[in-house]
DNA sequence: AATGAATGAGAGTTCATTCAT
DNA sequence: AATGAATGAACTCTCATTCAT
C-alpha cells in the first residue's frame, strides 16, 4: 500500500509537470497561472503547493524533466555503438525529432533564470547532456579514433550550437526551415570532426599566397 | 530649434532605452517596473509612455539596440580588411569584448517573445548580424578565398553558436570560464574554415581499419 | 454545510452588493474605488472579483437589485386591491416612501450606460416595474373599470414621470420639496385617469368662443 | 479689432463646447478625453485650458448650452400664438424634433452631479424650460382659457415625463419606437388639459356603484 | 492528503492639468 | 493667446500563496 500511496503521489506530480511543461510551452512562463496547470492536472490549485513550493520550483523540474529525456535519447546505445562517421548525424536527428514531437517545447528555455541555485540547476540538467557527449568524445579518443582535445568544451560549444539551431527552427521559424537548418547542423559538426574545411583544395594556393 | 528639440526628443528616448536595458539586464523583465525605468532615466512615469506604447515595446527596442550595436561592430572595416585566415578571431573577439563590457547584457536575450510582430522584428535585428557575416562569406568566395557554400544558411547556425557561447560565458558562468569558451568558440569556427578536421593524420589509420 | 456555504456565498455577494449601492450613491460611481467597497462589505479587494468580473457589473447588479426592490413594493396586495380610485395614490406614495428611506439611492441612476447589454439589463429591471404597472391597469380594463388604451407604453410614460419626480425631490432637491412634488404627481396621475381636466368648466364657454 | 477678437475667442470657445457636447453624447463623460475635445475643436490641449477650468466646466457649459436650445425653441412665438388645444403637441412635437437631429444628445444628461455649484447651474438651465412653460400656463390662466393651479409645479412634473420620455426613446430605445412614444405623451398632456380622463363615460356607473 | 475560497500586495497604464516656450 | 511635452497621482484588476475545513 505504501507502494501504491508513493506511486499516486509520483503520478500525481507528474501529472502536474507534464501539464505545466505544456502550458508553459503554449503560453509562456509569466502568462501561465497555477489555477490552470492544476485544471490541466485534474488536481485542486492547493495540492499542486504539496508538491511544488512555488511557481517557479514547478519551471525548474518541468524544464530539467524535458532536458533529461533529450540526454537519454543521445545515450541510447543504438547511437553510441555506431560507426564515429555516423555519430554527429544521428545524434542532431535524434534531437531534432524529439523537438519536433513537441515543437513547442522549446520556448520553455526562454525563460529568465533568477537565482544562482536556479542556475546550478538548469546547468546540472545541461550538464547531463553535454556530460554525455564528452564521454562519448573521451571514449572515442581513447579508442584512438579522435586526436585529443578539451573534450568538454567542444561538447558545451557544440551543444550550444546545436540548442541555438533547434530553437530557430522550432521557435523562431515555426519548423518552416528544418531541413535546411538541420543539415547545415550537421554538415558544420562533420566538417568540425572529418573536414573538409570550407577553404580546401581549389584555396590551397591562394592561402599559399598570403 | 527644431533641431534641439529633434534632439533633445532623441535623447530623451534614447536615455530610456538605455535605462531599460540596464535595468532588464540586471533584474530581468518581469522583475523591472515602468517607475525604475522612469527613475533611472530620469523622466516621469508617464513620459515613458510618449516615447513607448507599453513595456514590452520598450524591451524590443531596447534589445533591438543592443544587437545592432553587435551588427555594427561586425562590419567595422579594420575586421572586413583582415587577411581571411585572421577574420573569424577577430570578429569572435569583438563580440566577446563588447559583451564583456555590458556582461550582464546577454540576459537581455532571456525574456520570451509573445507576438509574431515582436519575433518578426528580433528576427530582424539578428538578421542584421547574421545579414554581415553572410556578405562578408559571399565577398570572400566571389573574390576565391572560399568554396561556394550555403553562406546565409552557415551565418545563421554560426551565429547561433557564438551567441550560445557568450551566453554560457556571461550569463551562465558569469564571466568565470570566458578565455576558454572564447578560445574553444575560435578554434572550432577555425576548423570549420581552415581545418584540420578532428579526425585529422593520425586517425586515418583506424578510420581505414574500421 | 452545503447549505451553510451557499448561505454564506449569498450573504457576500449580497454584503458586497449592499455596500456598494450605500457608497455610488454617496460618491457616484466614478468616485468610487473598488478598495472602498471591498472595505464597506468586510472583505479583501480579491474577494469582490470572486463574485464580479469588473466594477462596472458590480454597479449593473445594485442598480438593478434597487430597481427590484421597487417593483416588488408596487406589486404589494395591499396596493392591488384597494379600490381604483385609491391605486395612483398608493403607488406613487409607496415609491416615494421607499426613496425617501434612501433618500440618496436615486443618484443611482445617473450613471452612464457603456454597452448594449448593461442597458438591456436595466430596459430589464425596469420592464419589472412597468410590466407591473402594465399588469394591473389590463386588468383594471378587463374588470371594466377603465376603457381600453395602450396600458404598456402608458405605463412607461408614467413611471418616466414619477421617475424623473423622484430625482427631482431627491436628487435636484435633497428632498427638500417632497411633499409638493408629491401631490403634484399624485394629483396629475389621478387627473389623467379620473379628471378632471385642468380646461374643464369655466372654460368651456372660452373653448366654445374658438 | 477688439470685436474681432471678441468673436474670435468667442468661436473658440463655442468650437470647443461643440466638440465637447458631440463627443460627450457619443462616449459619455469619464471615456471622453481632453484631448479629444482639443482635436475636434482644433485647438491643442492646453487652449481649452484657457476657456475653461476644469473638464467638469467644459460638460457644465456644453449641457446648458444644450439646454438652453430646447429652452429658446419652446418659446418661439409661432407655438405660443396657437390656441391652447393645440400647443402641447406643437410643444412635444418640438422638443421631440430637436432631439431627434441630434439624438445621440439625450445621454449627455446621464453624467452625475458632483457639486452643489454644478447642481444649481443645471437647475437654472432646466428652470429656463419650465420656466418658459409656466409663463406660457400662467399667461393661460389669466386668459381665462384655464383654471388656477400650481403652474410652476406642474410645469416641472410636466417636464420631468417628457425629458423621460425622451430619454427612454433616444437613448434606451435608440430612437425605435419614437412615435408611440411621441403621441403617447402627448395623449396624456392632453388628456390632463382638455380629457377626457381614462375613466370617463361607461364607467361612470361602475364609479357610482363604488 | 486534498481542496478552493479568500487574500492583498503590486504594477501597468491613463489622463487631467501645468508651464516653459 | 496658443501650444503640447511633461508630469505623477491614482485605480482597476491579477494571481501566487495560504489555511480552515
Amino acid at each position: 500500500m505504501a507502494e501504491a500511496t508513493q506511486d499516486s503521489i509520483q503520478s500525481k506530480r507528474q501529472a502536474i509537470i507534464e501539464a505545466a511543461l505544456d502550458i508553459f510551452a503554449k503560453q509562456g512562463y509569466e502568462e501561465t497561472t497555477i489555477a490552470q496547470i492544476a485544471a490541466a492536472a485534474g488536481v485542486a490549485v492547493g495540492t499542486v503547493y504539496l508538491y511544488f513550493h512555488n511557481k517557479r520550483e514547478i519551471y525548474t523540474q518541468a524544464s530539467i524533466d524535458w532536458t533529461n529525456r533529450l540526454a537519454t535519447a543521445l545515450q541510447d546505445p543504438r547511437i553510441l555503438s555506431l560507426p564515429i562517421r555516423q555519430v554527429p548525424r544521428a545524434m542532431i536527428e535524434t534531437v531534432f525529432r524529439l523537438c519536433h514531437q513537441d515543437s513547442n517545447m522549446m520556448s520553455i528555455f526562454q525563460v529568465d533564470i533568477q537565482s544562482p541555485e536556479e542556475l546550478q540547476q538548469h546547468k546540472d540538467a545541461d550538464g547531463a547532456i553535454t556530460g554525455a557527449v564528452d564521454a562519448f568524445l573521451r571514449l572515442t579518443i581513447e579508442n584512438g579514433q579522435l586526436a585529443p582535445f578539451d573534450t568538454l568544451m567542444y561538447a558545451k560549444v557544440l551543444f550550444g550550437m546545436v540548442h541555438s539551431a533547434l530553437f530557430e527552427c522550432f521557435c523562431a521559424q515555426q519548423g518552416r526551415d528544418e531541413e535546411a537548418i538541420r543539415e547545415t547542423t550537421i554538415e558544420i559538426v562533420e566538417r568540425i570532426f572529418f573536414g573538409p574545411p570550407l577553404a580546401s583544395a581549389q584555396n590551397a594556393t591562394s592561402v599559399v599566397a598570403e
